[in-house]
DNA sequence: GCCGTTTTCGGCCCGACTGTTTTCAGTCG
């Protein structure tokens, strides 16, 4: 304990029983977000407070835990860890707490932060109303609302109330987050329904969904009009509308009744250009992309760009990015993670060159695929046939394919049987190798790397397959040492050619597992 | 509190919508 204050020492014995803890990127962002609220209740310096939520924003987007980081000195490689934030993490991973942070949340009611959760309530109202009212969770803030005691608050009034009841209703039925594959068909029913209306003349889906995240948050939808009051009186019919949130000459959101949020906005083609950079975002792009303007004397907003007060208006994002001197920056990379200094075109010359984003037309084939093959599998088998799937994958142009089945399940079979029934399978592959010649088929199989590191099928069979394709289906939360020793067992068998889903991950469901991925690639 | 290919000091995006506030703050995109 060198060179640690008395204060540390005894910090490190009152929080012992935490140190074993790890804390997960997750529990960052939270302690982040909640010294956000904290320092906007007390009106803390604005740029500092940006300052934690770009701290936050950059812990969300690393692809590693930070505690790894930590461990390996490299902290400062996460956008917005500067070093003020960086020393508490220093303290939050040695003692599992922060002083400072338990300081600046000890001067608030503790109740005001699960109050954030409420839509429409922001730091200064949850501030308010937890002090006030003395409210220590959501349950209290409803009780309040439905004995009418927050209209009596100043600044506060029978609407407000009134949305308070409403907003903490809404939030059981939602979720933070969607699948993209969730959201997708929701948004082309709201876009069929747009481009229905006569002043419609495009509408565009955008935000992360055109970016093609993982997940999304919200539907983003711009429509060009040149009557966007009357786009906007036609959307507040949509018939899978819930409650209007709100609604002007140019925005609107509204609430579906499956819980989603759809925002719209409407503008003129003649400058949709600057509204297609604006409403795909990401946030962090546009304010990159607006800092970067500046420095050129211009201003950038999701009107277009305006030089010396005068307002240029673009139709095409190519010509607004032009205007900047950049590259046309696909949707995909529109990160703020170094894209604007890529797409940079000096007057005379070339850009630095941005990376080259895959296109379907480079995927030459597949080879996670589960058929609808009785092959008794422990979970999940496919809908489709081989042959179904062959079918689609031409459709595609893809070149090769590999089936790989989840193997037979393990508790349910014995050798013999995964044996006979990868024997079967093999045969019928073989049948539809012969039948599609100049096609590639593979006949592979997913098995499962078991609690105990062994293989959820025998060498005998998998030496009837083209190659195994292993996976953690279970005991996801063995740790790291564990985890990193079954997948490198694994890894060790001559059959097994690739490991599927290496981080564990299902969106929205389950975090990543950690292991050591530096030994796993030198295996 | 962070950050740097004109800066290690002096900047830090920009605008819409709402309720209750007589002139705008808070929240959100
Ligand atoms: N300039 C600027 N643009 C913003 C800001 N907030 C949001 N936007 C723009 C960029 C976003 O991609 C777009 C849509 O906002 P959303 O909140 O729906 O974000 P996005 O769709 O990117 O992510 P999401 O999956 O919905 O959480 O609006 C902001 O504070 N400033
Ligand atoms: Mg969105
Ligand atoms: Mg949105
Ligand atoms: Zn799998």
């Amino acid at each position: 304990m060198k060179g640690w204050s008395q204060s540390d020492q005894l910090l490190a014995r009152y929080s012992f029983c935490n140190m074993a803890k790890y804390i997960s990127n997750r529990e960052i962002v939270k302690l982040f977000r909640e010294i956000v609220a904290a320092y906007e209740a007390k009106g803390e310096n604005r740029f500092k407070i940006i300052a934690y939520e770009n701290a936050a924003t950059g812990v969300e987007h690393a692809t590693s835990e930070l505690k790894d980081l930590w461990d390996d000195g490299l902290l400062d490689t996460v956008p917005g860890l500067g070093k003020t934030i960086r020393g508490h993490l220093d303290e939050l991973f040695k003692f599992g707490k922060v002083r400072h942070f338990e300081r600046v949340k000890k001067a608030l009611p503790k109740g005001m932060f699960s109050l954030l959760d409420v839509g429409g309530l922001g730091p200064k109202s949850a501030y308010k109303l937890a002090k006030e009212l003395n409210l220590n969770n959501l349950r209290d803030l409803q009780k309040a609302a439905k004995m009418g005691k927050i209209r009596n608050i100043p600044g506060f009034g029978p609407k407000s109330e009134s949305d308070i009841l409403t907003a903490i209703d809404e939030l059981k039925g939602k979720s933070s987050r969607y699948l993209l594959t969730e959201a997708f068909p929701v948004a082309q029913r709201v876009l069929k329904y747009l481009r229905g209306h006569s002043d419609c003349e495009r509408a565009e889906p955008l935000g992360s969904l055109r970016r093609m995240l993982s997940t999304v948050g919200d539907i983003d939808i711009a429509v060009a009009s040149k009557k966007p009051k009357e786009i906007i009186a036609h959307f507040k019919n949509f018939k899978e509308i819930k409650r209007i949130l709100d609604a002007g000459d140019r925005k609107s959101s509204v609430l579906l009744q499956n819980g989603m949020q759809v925002d719209l906005i409407v503008q003129p083609t003649k400058a949709f250009g600057a509204l297609l950079v604006h409403f795909t975002g990401s946030k962090a792009h546009n304010i990159s992309l607006r800092e970067y303007a500046i420095k050129k004397g211009m201003s950038v907003s999701d009107y277009g760009i305006k030089v010396k007060g005068k307002l240029k208006e673009f139709v095409t994002e190519e010509d607004f990015y032009k205007f900047l001197g950049l590259d046309y920056i696909v949707p995909e990379l529109r990160e703020d993670s170094g894209e604007i200094e890529a797409a940079y075109r000096p007057a005379s010359g070339k850009s630095n060159g941005l990376p080259k984003v895959v296109n379907h037309k480079d995927i030459r084939g597949d080879i996670h695929l589960h058929s609808n093959y009785p092959i008794e599998p422990s979970h999940d088998l496919g809908t489709a046939s081989f042959e179904q799937i062959i079918k689609k994958a031409k459709e595609l142009n893809y070149e090769y394919i590999g089936f790989s089945d989840h193997s037979p399940g393990y508790s349910t079979h014995t050798n013999k049987q995964i044996i006979d029934l990868i024997l079967k399978r093999k045969k019928k592959i073989e049948y539809l190798k012969s039948k599609y010649r100049g096609f590639g088929i593979l006949n592979l199989l997913e098995i499962d790397i078991l609690t105990n590191a062994k293989l959820s099928v025998p060498q005998e069979a998998l030496k009837l397959l083209d190659g195994a394709i292993a996976g953690i289906h279970s005991s996801h939360r063995q740790g790291k040492n564990m985890i990193t020793k079954r997948l490198l067992l694994a890894i060790d068998s001559p059959y097994v050619k690739v490991i599927s889903h290496p981080t564990g991950r299902l969106l929205n469901q389950r975090e990543s597992y950690e292991a050591d991925w530096p030994e796993i690639f030198d295996a």
